[in-house]
DNA sequence: ATGGCCGCCCTAGGCGGA
């Protein structure tokens, strides 16, 4: 199974890479975030035209949105409302009696301060909930699981371009991996890109649109994640970022990250 | 931090991204 999780930065503005990506890759589910579109006006038909037949999306207008495309059944899909916003930041789909969760953690605003900005407090109490409803008295579903999306936090040393410059800025503050390093806990979830990259190596899914040349100044941050549930770890068989991705005509700012287990 | 770019929306400046 080839799982991939994609931030599009708008499905419909995008619907030709993610075309190119999925006949590309070929892989068995792509999670996407931030499609930015109402439900009634997601592009469907490109996708079931080259054989991603079952489809769970939640979207609302302008902001926000999750999608799992998928060339197998979905058995189920459900929507857990974290910090009751009713907004589209996590979707669930049990594919081959696998739970796939899609989650698009809020970016968390400028100012690393919940006293100072809302939106820090946002999406600290929203991985907060991430740990309890995944813990051992939460209700998040049992057995065989992925975890993917744009979780907005690089947790690691090298999941940034420069640690020390960027220990102040919301995605890589201390609080932040503090709390994404305990919802990881929650679970036991494998980190399936640093399963089989050292944690001494570089490694990025995000870079600003605002460099002038991405890939010269290569200020990445590795923001985006596939994590699994220990019972899965033995059937890990590759992970790749797709860097050219971001290089693509008229690119997200995130590049795809693709998984392959042996299951 | 590089705050220089993107995409969305009651089409144009404001909001959100990270």
């Amino acid at each position: 199974m080839k799982i991939a999780t994609w931030n599009i930065n708008s499905v419909r503005l995008r619907e030709p890479i993610v075309l190119k990506f999925l006949t590309e890759q070929n892989p068995d589910v792509l999670c996407l975030q931030e499609t930015k579109s109402p439900d009634d006006k997601f592009p469907h038909d490109g996708f079931e035209a080259i054989g991603y037949t079952h489809r769970a999306i939640r979207g609302e207008k302008g902001y926000n949105g999750v999608a799992i495309l998928s060339k197998h059944p979905i058995e189920n899909s459900a929507h857990h409302d974290f910090c009751q916003k009713g907004d589209c930041r996590h979707l669930s789909a049990k594919i081959n009696g696998i739970t796939i969760h899609n989650f698009y953690v809020p970016a968390g605003g400028d100012i690393p301060d919940r006293e100072k900005n809302e939106k820090f407090g946002h999406k600290l109490d929203f991985v907060d909930e991430m740990t309890s409803w995944f813990g051992k008295k939460g209700k998040a579903p049992a057995g065989p699981s992925i975890l993917v999306g744009d979780l907005n936090i690089a947790p690691q040393e090298h999941d940034v371009w420069s640690h020390k410059q960027l220990l102040k800025i919301v995605s890589h503050t201390p609080i932040e991996v503090e709390k994404l390093l305990a919802a990881q806990a929650s679970r036991a979830w494998v980190d399936v890109a640093r399963h089989f990259v050292p944690e001494d190596e570089k490694l990025y899914s995000w870079w600003s649109y605002r460099a002038k040349d991405w890939e010269k100044a290569d200020k990445g941050r590795r923001l985006d994640h596939i994590w699994v549930t220990p019972d899965l770890a033995d059937a890990l068989k590759e992970c790749e970022t797709l860097k050219p991705a971001r290089g693509w005509e008229k690119p997200s700012d995130h590049a795809p990250v693709i998984a392959t287990l042996k299951v």
